[in-house]
DNA sequence: ACATTGATTGTAAACGGTTACAAGCAAAGG
DNA sequence: CCTTTGCTTGTAACCGTTTACAATCAATGT
């Protein structure tokens, strides 16, 4: 591998004047730019980004824990980042956390060793004083989908209190009277908002929310097929379920056509995320739009800010959800 | 931010011990570890890892490059990576070639000069000269989903041909006769074989494959209702459909839902991918199984490899599909 | 002709680590 | 008591860049 020497040589210039070139400096001669240039294309030169970060500290590196990269929801989230870094010339890094304590605070140390000076966090399973110290340490460092008030100009947040109100709001504005809500078992804020969400929605159209219409169940498909199973088994005298994600109504969904249960028509349904498969899903899945998009290039825009300048203002770092109807929710149907 | 010299002074030794301490040598003392890890501590120190990399000539870093994160098959791709990276306490660099030849172009400039030792190569745009080029320059660069002979012993590739045969086989077997395919327009090579395996299997078994069966579209859902309706308004007198991918298929299924062509009763529908929505679609695809975890495991270890010692025996590059059966098939029905 | 200017260039000192080598030192052996 | 051995330590060179600074040199102004 040919370095800064081996270009100075053949084009016979020094090293410094080589560097100039490499970085369109504007005081390099017009002869030695041509002659660089032929001797960096004849060695196929390419320079040592370790030792460029090292100098100029700054590895143009932008860092991204998520749970998991196959989720299509963080694939998104991921997409978005690196359309702002291209534009940026930067790098992505990416760690994944697998929703556990351990993996993802191993994630963080190895994303903050590695350098970057932007990074974007998608912790969940980590708590706030943690996070706070992370933060202390990376000052391009990112909170997204979790707010912490300490740190409050550094998060990208997602309002889902009122997006599970609004699905219940919609399921009462048609009609229904007797919601259920199969939450998430994942003890993380964004299933208590959301539950929290839902009660208060019924709360305030006085409706009944007995604990019997909530439960917890794994955080996939089959957890939703289960947890419909369960409200089902109970005899619980449901019209509609809201869902934690659209994962766990695919559940639902599959659980009620197992039992012969017409979607709308007897039970409907609404999810939450606007992921992928909420269009695949039959029938199409009305759903809770989550703009994770969004919120990952507003992430990435403040991050960037953030390690160049150490502070920075951002006029919005709470984004809200907005409804999508599709074919899994109808009028009820007095029967 | 603290360098190494500052916890040698803190810690009362030279930075040679504290970089002995750090790399775990043998050759350090008790005492010394001791108070070099208190140092360490007190000045929440992090070696630079620019630095180590320009030393040590190794940046621990993979780069992957496919063409859309968002995508859940690269996710998969990305997530099989990842966990072959953590083991051997490695990052992850990605890129993102968007089906684009000068994007995917400018990203591998990007991940080599970045100095990650490893590369996984998803590239479908890209000539075989030029990627011949670009695995010259890097020793530990891996071709995954693509085979070319000149440097074979370095791609993890999959049998596509076998796949749609296995496909197109499996519809005949099942008593269908006039079976189309619904081909991507992408200009690739994975495009070519699918078509070439869809028709062997016609040949082979002596049936009708005129120029009307088969049809390109836009490799999306939105592709395969088109092509479907296509189809349906020429007349054609099918009773399968083979699809390029499984997003294809949705639409297929998309388009003869909306024609109330009952799936599979009136028409059988096969996609290709195993991908995550087919599982959600409905009725459930019937698809071909395309093992990219597997693959993208083997071309990680085989990248590692290669980074580490130049030379690498492998045992198998070549990966087949399997028939995964759902519910979109059945046998035909006459009528 | 000479001082001044401006453009171009090279020298050398960082950046923050790793590691070969030499040196120090205590324990063990004669 | 002196040598040898083995463990621990520090010194200094090096990795491949960037960049402040000084130096060179031709062109310009007087």
């Amino acid at each position: 591998m040919a370095t800064i020497k081996d270009v100075a040589r053949e084009a016979g210039v020094s090293i410094a004047t080589v560097s100039r070139v490499i970085n369109k400096s504007p005081k390099a001669g017009k002869a030695s730019i041509k002659s660089v240039q032929v001797a960096m294309k004849n060695l196929s030169y390419r320079p040592n980004a370790s030792a460029r970060a090292l100098v100029s500290k700054n590895t143009n590196t932008i860092a991204v824990l998520v749970s998991d990269v196959s989720d299509p929801f963080f694939g998104s989230l991921i997409k978005s980042v690196d359309q702002v870094a291209r534009e940026n010339n930067k790098h992505l890094l990416i760690g994944n956390g697998y929703h556990d304590a351990d993996a993802e605070r191993d994630s963080i140390e190895l994303l903050i060793n590695s350098g970057s000076e932007s990074l974007i966090i998608h912790s969940k399973a980590l708590s706030d004083q943690e996070l706070i110290a992370f933060a202390k340490e990376a000052p391009g460092l990112v909170l997204i989908n979790r707010f912490i008030p300490e740190i409050s100009e550094r998060c990208i947040a997602f309002d889902n209190f009122k997006g599970a109100y609004m699905a219940t709001q919609f399921l009462i504005n048609n009609g229904h009277e007797h919601i259920a809500y199969i939450n998430s078992n994942h003890n993380i804020d964004d299933a208590f908002e959301r539950k929290a969400g839902y009660l208060k929605a019924l709360q305030d159209h006085n409706l009944p929310h007995p604990a019997s219409y909530t439960l917890e169940a794994e955080l996939s498909d089959e957890g939703g097929r289960l947890g419909m199973i369960e409200l089902l088994s109970k005899g619980t005298p449901i019209t509609a379920v809201v869902a934690y994600n659209d994962f766990m109504a695919a559940g639902v969904l599959a659980a009620l056509e197992e039992n012969n249960i017409a979607i709308p028509a007897q039970m409907s349904v609404i999810g939450f995320d606007n992921g992928l498969i909420s269009r695949y899903l039959y029938p199409k899945l009305t759903t809770i739009n989550y703009p994770i998009d969004l919120m990952a290039k507003q992430a990435t825009l403040l991050s960037i800010c953030l390690a160049k300048k150490g502070k920075c203002e951002l006029e919005n770092n709470m984004f809200s959800p907005t409804l999508v109807k599709r074919l899994s929710v109808s009028q009820r149907n007095d029967n």
